[in-house]
DNA sequence: CTGCCTGCAAACTCTTTGCACGAAT
DNA sequence: ATTCGTGCAAAGAGTTTGCAGGCAG
């Protein structure tokens, strides 16, 4: 770690805090180390505003602790999903994206752009009853469910084409 | 082609035919050609009962005539999903899979086993106006939506494995 | 010390694509 | 003939993994 990032001084928000607090225990609890570069990968995947990859997650991951891998990485995002720090997102475009998890986890909706695939999150509340009727009916026992709608944004009903596409 | 699949005595299921209409008409308006191996995909894919994959539409594919490749399947899927023939449906583990699609293409919700991976679906009456309203709360025209349930299967619950798992 | 953790690079999976041959009109 | 379609194999994208060395406890 080049420099801490925890220290006097620093104004991290209190869910950062309690987060960090989160994994470290979960750590703990799984009999695993906490490292320098996990708690790099840790604090760039809780400073994210939006969706992310786990390419940006390991630019930003360096930007703190430039000696982060990609392999890291990729074998610190399982613990953080699992341990409920983020939660993952498929759009259904090769790439898995991920988002800090809240406490309504499974009452949101992903509302992805058929253009420029960003992605929206809304309050879902009727999901997860949906979801139990659903399961039920075929006699499953549900564990999460997941609603995403394809649509159409604003800038692409105008112009014919988002302005923050990447693909193409 | 090494044996004509639509002669007299063939006893296909009137959607069958009726679907091979419609790819054939919507080849013919892209002015592209109808080829002996796009038949054998799509014959091979319309005797489907379940969920498939691009691997194994070859497999079946290829018994029908052997000259089928795994890049022509790749290039007649979009074709076949976008002539409505095949529904895409994507349950986050990296393969696509791929149905016939049915009339009530955005009203099914898919019920994944969260062990083996088996994909039920079920009707969803609901979602379409769901997505709908959820969608406009953010200004956005919804084009289509998903709800996805992962679930444990009947199997899962009492022995802890599915029987027909392929991972690990 | 001991063993978990790491970076690197190679391997892997699924899918796409360039190319030259082949088939249909 | 001309144009589109095809198989093959290589390339791509995203992710996983084997290995030798490094660091935490």
């Amino acid at each position: 770690m080049l420099t801490p990032r925890n220290g006097r001084g620093d104004s991290r928000a209190v869910s950062h805090d309690a987060a960090r607090e989160k994994f470290q225990a979960y750590l703990a609890q799984k009999g695993l180390r906490v490292t320098n570069q996990r708690l790099a990968i840790f604090d760039a995947a809780l400073n994210q505003k939006e969706h992310f990859t786990a390419e940006q997650l390991l630019d930003h991951a360096r930007a703190l602790d430039d000696s982060v891998s990609r392999a890291t990485v990729y074998r610190t995002l399982p613990l953080m999903t699992e341990s409920l720090i983020l939660r993952e997102v498929d759009i259904g475009t090769g790439e898995k994206f991920y988002r800090p998890a809240s406490s309504d986890n499974t009452q949101v909706a992903q509302v992805v752009c058929v253009d420029c695939d960003k992605i929206f999150e809304i309050s879902a509340p009727f999901m997860e009853w949906y979801g139990s009727t659903v399961s039920l009916k075929l006699g499953l026992k549900p564990v999460s469910q997941r609603l995403q709608v394809s649509a159409q944004c604003i800038a692409y009903r105008s112009s014919g084409r988002c302005p923050n596409r990447l693909r193409k």
